[in-house]
DNA sequence: GCATAAACGAGACGGTACGTCAGGTCTTTAA
DNA sequence: TTAAAGACCTGACGTACCGTCTCGTTTATGC
């Protein structure tokens, strides 16, 4: 999401001029934190404050990011965690996967401001496309290697597509962590819960005796 | 969502002065539609704007809504449908609601500046709150209605808390229809296919052999 | 200097809107001598700054004129005092006419800064023409009818261009007045002596003897 | 003007360390007339740009002047000429003075922003003192000394005091070359009539008879 | 030679002001 | 009273320069 255009990675030569300030960047974001959580709304949110709270010229923000939505999304991408290790039993991996989007959507329950910032991002198709990649790709394609090792092992049933297997396994937690408020997340058997849940099925006495 | 003082409903005696004009309430509702078509992000959709291209006067706009959030929870709560009549077998009124929920992600599809504009009411806790009440909260309890009735009917499994069921049933489409772009809508089997496949459980043969 | 676009003569219907306020023009004019008299310098005089002295928004001053260089222009034009009332004899215009400049030198001594701004419509080719146009060419036209008279009158010789003379009758005062700094303009007896060292020549007895 | 510290003068041991590069002053003097003939306003020639188009950095110029009036200052008062040799008789020495005024007025007209510069002179005390001392003193001495002699050689009035005739014979040129567009000044004859035309004095016929 | 020292180009730094834009309010005249 | 128009104050926007400060490099002197 850095916009810096002297980021190129083919920019092997010695650089010139005085090197961009990592303290700088650091105030920079202990700025944005600290007015969230002095509680300001998205729209509070400005430039001016950001710089003045960092203690930091304007000029010096907008070398580093193109606008404020910029800014955003590179914070909120860099407060994702790395997705947790894919080992163990499949049951395991899918239980664990749900549990690390589970403490996610708690973690952000408590800076609701940067889910606010995750939202700003659908503002603008750019910036939209951007979070993608950087985010949402790399844990559906995550997400997709756990589902096809599962069908291989005959874990899950082969007879549905694969992206509505993903949809069916990871749909319930996502819209738990993220569109609702995460107060349905306190509960640590949740994740095993839903897996088993999924995988025996929902239908009750009735419908079994029928089918 | 209307915020207008003078819509209270005890001003019964007879309106002084020039009535509000229905045509410039309709002008509004044209503009933003224009603008939204013509492909602005959300921080295009200015009230300067809007009231430019409706030919009318700011004040105009600001006598019926607080401000420009206002108008967009309540342009976006009045393009939410009725839901399906409840009527017919539990798993066919599943299947209407998730085939209900299908094709408002397709309509939104076209028009992602309301759906972006859907994402920005989770910039202010109060619109949220106000959305929650408006859309969500109706909702939910028609889904809740009809998981407490499928239990009942034995058509759901019992053991299980209804929160979860209501998620594990609807976070599916709700994923595919709001977070994604909604190119995943367009199979009309797609309803039948999950309920099924939920219903069922999604476990494989080494899964059902082993337990 | 106005750059107000409305202020076309032929917009003679009936202004629409709020019209602009007599008070915030008066609040601008005001705090630009105020800042003026704290002893500002030219660059200290900011558009940022004369708006908050004001108690204005910026936009109202950008609404009236187009930017820091045209508001000075347009106060200082306004400062120049009407010519002085041309009767008498030729003698006595001339020096009414020299009076007036080191009054109005003397005026500008105070306020130093005014000269300067006067100064600063040499800095744009587009200002130092309005500033021609608005106080140059009216007292230069004043002037050329007075020596004209003269000229008709037998005051003055005949055998000179009239642009000359002019030169030579108001240059001495001109540059008394705004090139230096003002402090050889106190005695009052200044306009009568040079008016009659002019007339008479400066030529001392050596060339008198040999011409 | 050069502000240079370490140009002090008392500076006498060996300068250690890379030289000060004569190529850079260089390429800075001719990026300012350049950006001149270009046409740029006073306000166009930051210090940012005339770096880029010397191909200089900024500090290069900032070691050598403390800001940018000090450089317009330094290159204003490099461009004024030797004053002509005071030699032959009085009113061919003051005809020559005349003439150099109005050869240095030709010169300015076509550089324009030149001229604006030696304006911009006036809007900070310091630099306007800078230039007085620079500029205006050296030629007011001379022309102070050449009156002096016209007095004592009786070839003028002694009646009057020094400074006014100082300005009676200058003014008109100072006017005409530095307040004025320069249009007046092609006229080689202009001098020698001047400089009759005072001399004789400008009463005409109706005045002779009278007094 | 080889350190010391200053100037060099580049460009980032904290600031200030620019001129624009929008927000939400207020003040006109007209309907 | 409402409407359209548009001016009002406020405050953020993103840009441009200011004058200062690192960077790594270059070019001189002095040990």
């Amino acid at each position: 999401m850095k916009t810096d255009p002297t980021a190129a990675p083919d920019c092997t030569g010695p650089r010139r001029g005085r090197p961009r300030s990592e303290a700088a960047e650091q105030a920079i974001f202990a700025a944005v934190e600290e007015l969230m959580a002095a509680g300001a709304g998205l729209a509070e949110l400005t430039i001016e404050g950001i710089a003045t709270a960092a203690g930091v010229g304007k000029a010096t923000i907008y070398r580093r990011w193109s606008n404020k939505e910029a800014l955003l999304v590179d914070m909120v991408s860099r407060l994702e965690e790395p997705l947790p290790a894919p080992t163990g039993t499949f049951r395991g991996d899918l239980i664990a996967m749900i549990e690390y989007m589970r403490q996610r959507g708690l973690a952000k329950r408590s800076r609701w401001v940067l889910k606010a910032a995750l939202f700003q991002v659908h503002s603008s198709p750019e910036l939209h496309a951007a979070y993608r990649e950087r985010v949402i790709v790399p844990r559906r394609q995550a997400a997709r290697e756990l589902i096809r090792r599962g069908v291989a092992e005959g874990e899950l049933r082969g007879d549905l597509d694969e992206e509505i297997l993903g949809d069916l396994l990871i749909g319930p937690i996502l819209t738990r962590s993220i569109l609702w408020d995460g107060s349905d997340l306190d509960d640590p058997r949740l994740p095993v819960t839903m897996v088993d849940a999924l995988l025996q099925g929902l239908a009750g006495p009735a419908a079994k005796a029928r089918g």
